[in-house]
DNA sequence: GGGATAACATACCGACCAGTTGGTATTTAT
DNA sequence: ATAAATACCAACTGGTCGGTATGTTATCCC
């Protein structure tokens, strides 16, 4: 049971870590101040600094923030009813697909940007962005694990590759379709990806032990 | 033909954006600073300021020139005298796998470290960093066309697409790269996109119009 | 060789930014 | 009811960064 006091400063906390998600998304995480934050969402720097030790720290909170929204967003979707696990593979590579739409901001992932950018000067964060993205991909994998178990267990790759693999034609895909202004680059992409998937749980493939 | 001073203006230019393209690389673009690249290059602030009227523009050449440089490179390359053009394309893949060692810093591409970052906030970059992307494409686009032309005619994809994939797995792959602090998790992504290749280039694939 | 110009160098400035300080309002515990 | 603690606020600070103003030196052209 919450607390009055506890549920607020839960709210103003979300407030936060959202504005920061949008800023971070739109401009990268340097480029974003903690004023840009505040202002978006509607809270003073003292706020800012009294739930967080510094900017550095947020973005750490930040990265797991955004990781249980994505795994909620992906564990309450509509292929997770899927009862084969192979149809329910391709229903979230599909899903993946179709959330491809609208600004950038809206479809890309906060995670890649700011590894990108923090990767070698703040350890602290790219290690929370590891764990977001790894912790992403161990709820996929299991579904990967059973649909090869069921249609390609002599097929050579493993389940938690082919799983990063997604992980890493998104990440490719955002990075085109930020250079091109089209989410139709990204499209494209997963269209690739979704063929080569379909063709390692298809019968005439070569790639057998 | 090239002046005593002309040549040493050159020079000068080449060693801060050669600087610039490191320190980009590895701590992002907002984060590194003018004083950084001038320290890096072995050059004052006057000298910075005297070749380039901004750290905007300077950002605008590092992305030409980083481009020049990728397709000096690849062009180069001992693939380019396959005489098959399926052949000349898996020796392409082949490569730019090989070449995923050492830090991140070495192996990653400036374009869509810096594009991801500042697509929004500023345009120029970004056109110059679509440009390049898009003018690497370019110059693998026939070699595909080549090779669908004569090993897969009737199929559905484009060889532009397909080429634009392969950057997008590379950018992902990048990501990866630098959230895991391993160079392997960028070699199993191009694994499966060399598969993936394979199967398209191969006989027994059903994607046919 | 000398005047013009291009290629640097140095010292500085105003704007900005992460973080602090010192306080107030609200909630909680007794 | 009241004291303690928590949540929040506004103004400020020390340092940093992109860019400039003002030289100084090397090259070029006649």
């Amino acid at each position: 049971m919450l607390s009055q006091q506890e549920a607020r400063k839960e709210e103003t906390r979300t407030k936060i870590l959202g504005a920061a998600m949008w800023a971070i998304r739109t401009k990268g995480f340097a480029a974003t101040t903690v004023d840009d934050i505040c202002r978006h969402a509607g809270v003073t720097k003292g706020a800012f600094f009294h739930h967080f030790p510094s900017k550095d720290s947020m973005a750490e909170a930040a990265a797991e923030f955004f990781g249980d929204f994505a795994n909620k967003l992906f564990g309450s979707a509509p292929f997770q009813s899927e009862q084969d696990p192979f149809d329910r593979f391709m229903g979230y590579l599909e899903f993946r697909r179709e959330i491809l739409q609208g600004t950038t901001a809206e479809f890309t992932c906060l995670l890649g940007t700011m590894v990108q950018e923090v990767h070698l000067s703040h350890p602290d964060i790219r290690e929370a962005c590891q764990q977001s993205i790894w912790g992403h991909v161990e709820t996929i994998t299991p579904m990967v694990a059973e649909a090869k178990a069921k249609y390609a267990p002599t097929a050579v790759w493993t389940p938690e590759s082919l799983a990063l693999h997604v992980q890493a034609v998104l990440q490719g895909a955002f990075i085109m379709a930020k250079a091109s202004q089209k989410p139709e680059t990204a499209i494209e992409s997963m269209d690739h990806l979704i063929r080569y998937v379909e063709f390692l749980f298809s019968e005439n493939q070569e790639n057998r032990s």
